[in-house]
DNA sequence: TTAATTTTTTAGGCAACACTAACTATTATA
DNA sequence: TATAATAGTTAGTGTTGCCTAAAAAATTAA
């Protein structure tokens, strides 16, 4: 038995080693690397890191780096799949806002019952994306690919369109909900200041400027026509 | 903040003390009544009670009975609120079975987010009772009222339908599914046998003999008509 | 390559929740 | 009413999961 606080080390591990945005390799993870992310002082993560290693789902040595087991990943996934489709079912199915769905599924992620699960998932009809974009591991953890590039990265003149964000804070959510851009947004690349790095972009005939950090945490696919 | 080991005791207050079926008047509870409804030990039942004083959820006196405080009862009566919601939840939009829906309710009952519970609530059309016939209190903690008899109490030849069980066990559940018995269905009383107070009933043209205690975990309501 | 800095580990403490064993108060019964 | 049975409390333990302070190892910089 997995509790839920060990799930949330496991699922802390997946993202800080390979689901991390624009991320592609996989990455070793150290004990403050991991402490800083979940808000928790080395000490603590040291200790739980013991008891992860001897329940299998970590492989960690004295001084040296953490990665997870197979049996950590394959864990770590299903948690991660719990959330994004409790995500997809709050925004999709009760209205909830793209801003709030987050901190609730990081409850609901915990409840154990595949069946549940299983249903959910059915009554979504089996996404492969979350509302903020992200891939929804199937239910064998096989994680759906998509091919992105950041806003910046596109070429001016192209037309793309918004799949993920790489920053999910509150401030960066809320600014992009006043420029009215969310997931699937078609933004056209109008101009790309040298200076300063910004861009100009337009969506839906209207135009806007955004700084390089907004174009560096925007995920976006290229649209071929 | 309530914990989950917390709600989980004012639940518990809350069934022993008014809501357990049949029961009318308020009835104050004792420290080991209470530790074998949570199958725990006394001297841990008495010392969570400890803390639930010092939160001001319960009243108790060294040696004397435990009563819920009015914030406890709130409190409590918001987890069965939670509970009967989702179980209604997954029976009604997740095809959940009968028999199922109890215990992963007993998981989601401690979802913390007032916004999630009305919008469940919404999504079902504000139910009244939840799929074992229990009603679901409200926001405000009201509870709607119905009156039920226990099939026992029904006279012959009288015919009835069912509202509730007051006997939740598997047993009991998977005992009822053989004879095809659950929430709305409709019994004839067909003969009351003085002898071993069982009694003959019918259900769509099908006979059966029901023991006393079976009849006294049945809980219905006499049809007029 | 030594010294400074950062990372990791150890040691010791604490709160929540569970337990057993032993004791005390209350209640029931003879 | 005295005694036996039951109910409730206290004391001492263990695990999980968190902390601070301090030591040890590894890494980085001078
Ligand atoms: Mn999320
Ligand atoms: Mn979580
Ligand atoms: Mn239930
Ligand atoms: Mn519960």
């Amino acid at each position: 038995m997995i509790s839920l606080t060990e799930e949330n080390y496991l699922k802390a591990l997946i993202y800080l080693s390979s689901l991390a945005p624009g991320i592609e390799e996989k990455k070793d993870v150290g004990t403050s690397e991991l402490a800083s992310y979940l808000k928790l002082k080395s000490s603590t993560v040291n200790e739980m890191l013991k008891r992860l290693k001897e329940k299998n789902l970590i492989n960690h040595e004295k001084y040296k780096k953490i990665t997870l087991t197979h049996s950590g990943e394959r864990n770590g996934l299903k948690i991660v799949r719990k959330h994004r489709l409790w995500e997809t079912f709050l925004f999709t199915k009760l209205d909830f806002d793209w801003i709030e769905i987050h901190e609730v599924a990081e409850q609901l992620e915990h409840i154990k019952s595949e069946k549940l699960v299983e249903k959910i998932d059915r009554l979504l009809g089996y996404p492969n994306f979350d509302p903020h974009g992200d891939p929804i591991p199937n239910k064998h953890g096989k994680i759906p690919q998509r091919i992105t590039k950041t806003l910046s990265a596109v070429n001016k003149g192209e037309k793309c369109v918004v799949l993920a964000v790489s920053d999910t804070s509150r401030d960066f959510l809320n600014y992009l909900e006043d420029l009215d851009i969310s997931i699937k947004t078609e933004i056209v690349v109008i101009d790309k200041i040298g200076y300063d790095k910004s861009i100009k972009i337009k969506i839906k005939h209207e135009q806007y400027s955004l700084s390089r950090k907004v174009a560096d945490n925007l995920l976006v696919g290229v649209k071929l026509n």
